[in-house]
DNA sequence: GCGGTATGCCTAA
DNA sequence: TAGGCCTACCGCG
């Protein structure tokens, strides 16, 4: 689940039904220190969360922030209050007075000074779901470098939020090669590229998943829907759009789903020479 | 029940 | 580049 789409959705839902009224913050596993921020009576109230990029910062009164990353694990549940008692690997519960979260599996879930966040935005590049993105950044890097565009778009420190399934889908709907150094790509592809992330990024906050397909409906909520049936190449064998093959290889140590057809690899005599 | 895999990312070498 | 972290799910038998 956790790309920056599940992140943002988290933040949104979470403030919703946590924030203003006292909760209580515990520790079922035992490795959160949810004492540090609610005291021994396990009280605290929420005053906002935060998202940028795959980070959550939930802040409490007074001035404790409690910083989330979910890793490729971390799954968070909402659950009526009162709430059965939490399972054992529950990192961390949010118990409010009409809805609990809990928290499972994350890669982070700690306590942190402001300074602190600082240095953790400070590593994070534009996320295109913050109203106050500036992709000038973005564009600046890609535009001079020769890492290949897939790898830059897993780099977190150049633009945030963007995982292995939304980078394997822009891709193809740009139709550029994943393997396309960055300078390789006219300025004008380049803020489509940026537009298109954010757009699909907006679209998997609102319906919580990730769906770059245009058709798809899902008839019922809960409905499972496999992975392939809202891609066009991450996770499939065959191209949606043209039915070419799908070329599956690591890049980056992920796998990476490219339709040779569709996304054609520019070859310059820079390229030629790698 | 077991092994492989997964939408992430850090560290050691 | 490999290994480690950490949980859930799925296919296999």
């Amino acid at each position: 689940m956790p790309e920056g789409h599940t992140i943002h959705r988290a933040a949104r839902d979470h403030q919703q039904d946590l924030r203003g009224n006292p909760l209580r913050l515990s520790s079922p596993q035992g490795r959160f220190e949810a004492e540090a921020v609610a005291g021994p009576d396990g009280e605290a109230t929420l005053l906002r969360v935060e998202a940028w990029g795959k980070h959550l910062f939930y802040f409490f009164a007074p001035e404790q922030i409690v910083h989330v990353h979910l890793g490729l694990f971390g799954k968070f549940r909402r659950l009526r209050s009162p709430a059965p008692p939490p399972r054992s690997v529950t990192r961390m519960r949010l118990a409010g007075a009409h809805w609990t979260i809990d928290l499972v599996g994350p890669t982070a879930c700690e306590v942190v000074t402001r300074e602190q966040m600082a240095e953790i935005l400070a590593r994070l590049g534009p996320d295109p779901l913050r109203e106050d993105a500036d992709p000038t950044a973005f564009y600046h890097y890609v535009a001079q470098s020769r890492v290949a565009i897939g790898a830059i778009l897993m780099d977190q420190r150049r633009i945030s939020g963007v995982g292995n399934v939304y980078r394997a889908e822009v891709l193809h709907l740009e139709e550029i090669h994943p393997d396309t150094p960055g300078s390789e790509i006219a300025p004008q592809k380049l803020e489509s590229l940026w537009q298109l992330i954010a757009a699909l990024l907006r679209r998997g906050v609102e319906e919580k998943r990730i769906v770059t397909t245009r058709g798809l409906t899902i008839k019922k909520p809960r409905e499972r829907v496999p992975r392939a049936e809202s891609t066009h190449v991450y996770g499939r064998g065959v191209c949606r759009s043209c039915g070419g093959e799908v070329n599956r290889y690591m890049l980056r140590a992920r796998a990476m789903y490219v339709c040779e057809q569709c996304q054609p690899r520019i070859i310059t005599d820079e390229g030629r020479s790698n």
